[in-house]
DNA sequence: ATGTGATTTGTACTATCGTACAAAAGATCA
DNA sequence: TGATCTTTTGTACGATAGTACAAATCACAT
């Protein structure tokens, strides 16, 4: 209803739709859904707030607009990947790749979209942590049937590893990528400047290395069989 | 100059005090800080509004109060747990020990503290996604010194990985502890109901031994050294 | 050029925010 | 009991939130 496919594209600005979003994701990733006003995103898109209004009716409309159009391309093209990562013969590699194929979308851009992936993944990041009610319902609609997708795969790699695990230790990656996005500078000060955490290709390999090798930990039931748990209680 | 300290707690209700603050965390930590007002908290704790303020000054200042509560007791289970784990002779038990001992203490409660350290854990998850200053400040000048330890320990332990690998693979750690407190449900979800996410005892077993394996990977430079990157490049 | 529909602007409304502050209530001890 | 200090209550104020809507402005087909 809103978009006449004319020849040129309409509106003063070159596309402002686009910049509401564009700013509108840059803020949400960065400070929370919250803490950003609809004055904000306009101020910051150089858009008058009555435009957010009139292209997204709602606040919650413009996130979901947001997720709406991220969600396709990075599933898309996770999927390829994988697909790609299945027919990999020797069993490790596979594994490794897999695991990349999971991690390389979620930190550099879908292809078409402008800004990149990382932005939303931290987006995604955020909105989990501060339990946002739209979020979480395209979240587990969208994202979880791939999350069964790349956990099976894993699973193939690992026949001996419970599916249980694997769900751990997939979930954990997640943590993982989602803590290396939201806060990237932590890396930089803790190495003394020796490793650039916004670095995504080094961030990327760090992940998957790491990860490859959490995933191929003995299970935990079989875990060190006949040695003693050290120090500490579980409990208090 | 507010507190006098008589023989018996002031007070109508038996500290009010401490019910707003319990309340200030629990909704902090799971809804945000910006998405949470000051008549909430009041609220949930059957305090005035004024209370709030009477007691805390400002919304900061209840955040700051919160922190201030967890951070040193946290930090000082970690040390003694830190440094039991340093004697433990066998290298391997070692890192298992260090690793135990920065896990625990953020999933159990902080021995006197009331509600635990996994309600304060995940509140430090959601205000670093959200970036909030208060939280940011005084999480750099009291974790870092914890953070270094622990990285040394584990580097004592794993003397042939360089500690820009140990970095990020402890940054890797902590989001994914964070996110396990964040979104325990989506465990449960993804392993169909096999797994219980919210299970703490289960959550740290899981944790220790994935994140031992990771410590455990070669280092990033010399991995791998005859095979080729499998698949896909990691940049677009 | 002019009318028409899409877009942008400006502004206003109501709700709620954090905070301040005076008055009430409770506790403590001479 | 009455004086004094601490705590709680109730209320109000200015700022800002999300959203609605009419007027102004634009792009474009005729």
């Amino acid at each position: 209803m809103v978009r006449k496919p004319t020849s040129k594209e309409s509106a003063r600005k070159p596309n402002m739709r686009e910049a509401i979003l564009a700013a509108a994701e840059e803020l949400f990733a960065t400070n929370g859904f919250n803490a950003v006003s609809v004055r904000d995103i306009a101020q910051a898109a150089g858009a008058n707030p009555g435009s957010v209004t009139y292209h997204f009716k709602t606040k919650d409309g413009l996130l979901l607009e947001i997720y709406r159009r991220h969600c396709g391309p990075m599933n898309l093209r996770r999927s390829e990947l994988l697909a790609a990562a299945r027919r990999v013969r020797d069993l490790q590699d596979r594994l490794e790749a897999v695991v990349r194929a999971y991690v390389v979308p979620a930190f550099t851009s879908g292809s078409d979209l402008a800004g990149g992936g990382a932005r939303f993944t931290r987006l995604r990041a955020v909105m989990s942590a501060e339990g946002n009610e739209v979020a979480r319902k395209i979240i587990a609609q969208t994202f979880d049937d791939t999350s069964h997708a790349f956990i099976d795969a894993i699973h193939e790699s690992l026949p001996h590893i419970p599916r249980t695990d694997i769900v751990w230790r997939s979930h954990f990656l997640l943590g993982a990528l989602y803590y290396s996005l939201v806060t990237p500078e932590r890396v930089s000060r803790l190495s003394r400047g020796e490793a650039d955490g916004g670095d995504a290709a080094n961030a990327i390999e760090q992940l998957v290395q790491a990860t490859v090798a959490a995933f191929q930990a003995p299970a935990l039931d079989q875990a060190a069989p006949a040695r003693r748990r050290p120090v500490v209680s579980s409990k208090t």
